[in-house]
DNA sequence: CAGTGGTCTAGACCACCAA
DNA sequence: TGGTGGTCTAGACCACTGC
């Protein structure tokens, strides 16, 4: 199961390597590679926008070879939890970066352009979780969250509503100001000011009628079809970390979605 | 740019290895390994569900190393035109293996499962295509298209109601027995039958309103909110194959979408 | 048992980037 | 120029499948 492997590696004690101890079971190398590399960007030993050391310092640290470790962060880089950019390193992920900018907000225009959106945060408060959001939160019933509702405009048009629901506990301070000031993707925001990477979601699209509530914010009759989307997004350790339910107008723009 | 690489290799000159002659550019040799398994997949020479030749044979055959080789392989089977099985070999992909049943309808109830649906065809006749069919499936106006119309059944329940346009040259002949008759997978059918394979796709949702004749079709009244998917299908080479538009009832349902 | 894919190594060289 | 990721090789051994 291990090469002849000389008695010590790396600093502190800490991550020697493919090695028993209190291990679970057995795995190919490269993934119990991949696991410790994972456990510093949860740790935020390396912080988003961060160089993360060489592939071949890390190699003699997990006293590894080069390969081993380059795969482990191919797959990683894979799920987008790091960049590669030859000649450069190996850098962790961040919601600021141009490229990703529409990896979670699928909505294009009909000529299937992504357009700038305008943010417009109507209220931001802190409240008592019900009992469907503390589930998909995993908290408890009645626990604290932070409450978000804000309409997205493209080309000065309403177009999308959302309610956004973060635990309180992590979230603690969130204000107005900071989720309508902030230049940028929200979850780029919730890197810097919380500490809290998204690193994917779930989605689930329903078509509905609007509400008069949502009919109003939206400027639209009531009863008009509306595009619900839910999702749940998760942070390392498949943590949900934000419940989001948005209401979009699909008369001149669509969700686009790429089957592979 | 090249290993120091022997004469000739492989059968009846054509498929040399990385090599100018009237190629194009420069890439890596994986790169070009990878299109020449392509083209071979495209020509039909390894069908769906075949084996293909091992690792080694390949690596053999292009004189290369079993490691580019392997690297190939390991990119088209990201891309799931190929399947590995340990032990057994590599396989061309196909739409009637179990696990990617449901890779292109994502349809689920709203306890997360996938649920098994029964087709109902409702005509199934050749005619001419509309003016923006034939652009989307890069037809002359007016050409012949097969069209068929359908619905889906979820526990007896109509759920979904799809209008499905093919180029007429290719799907000459599809009739109803043949849409409504075979077990498995539509896509599976076309593999078959036709020689065609679905490789990827772009879908395009919006919430509408139901029209009378929807309404009708899906037991439901008229204006309520549908779901509507429309999808480009392509086949190898970016060549768009089919297009799709289901209109999905989402009131127990939704459609489910996994963000990356 | 032989054959296939899966892992791992060690070392060479290339392509890209920044100082 | 030196450092980083990217490609390629050759060979060893492991894990799984089926005869």
């Amino acid at each position: 199961m291990m090469p002849p492997a000389p008695p010590a590696a790396e600093n502190p004690a800490s991550d020697v390597v493919p090695d028993e101890g209190a291990a679970p079971a057995f795995s190919p190398l490269y993934q119990q590679i991949k696991t410790l590399i994972l456990q510093r960007l949860e740790a935020g030993d390396w912080k988003p926008g961060e160089a993360i050391p060489s592939e071949t310092d890390l190699a003699l640290r997990f006293r590894v070879s080069q390969g081993t470790v380059r795969k482990a962060i191919d797959e990683l880089a894979g799920e987008n939890l790091l960049i590669r950019r030859q000649g450069k390193g190996t850098f962790v992920a961040t919601h600021s970066e141009r490229h990703v900018q529409y990896r979670f907000l699928k909505l294009r225009n009909d000529s299937g352009e992504y357009e700038h959106s305008e943010r417009r945060v109507l209220e931001c408060r802190r409240s008592r979780a019900p009992a469907e959001v503390a589930r998909a939160l995993q908290l408890r019933s009645g626990e604290a969250v932070m409450q978000v509702r804000r309409v997205l405009l493209f080309s000065g048009i309403p177009r999308v509503l959302e309610d956004i629901w973060l635990p309180g506990q992590t979230f603690k301070g969130l204000s107005t100001a900071q989720m309508q000031a902030y230049k940028g993707p929200t979850y780029a925001m919730f890197e810097l000011d919380f500490g809290v990477r998204m690193v994917r979601a779930d989605e689930k699209l329903r078509a509905v009628a609007a509400s008069a509530d949502q009919a109003h914010l939206l400027d639209l009759a009531e009863g008009s079809p509306l595009l619900s989307v839910e999702r749940l997004s998760y942070t390392y350790n498949d943590a949900p970390m934000e419940l989001r339910r948005g209401f979009y107008r699909t008369d001149s723009h669509h969700y686009h979605n790429q089957l592979n």
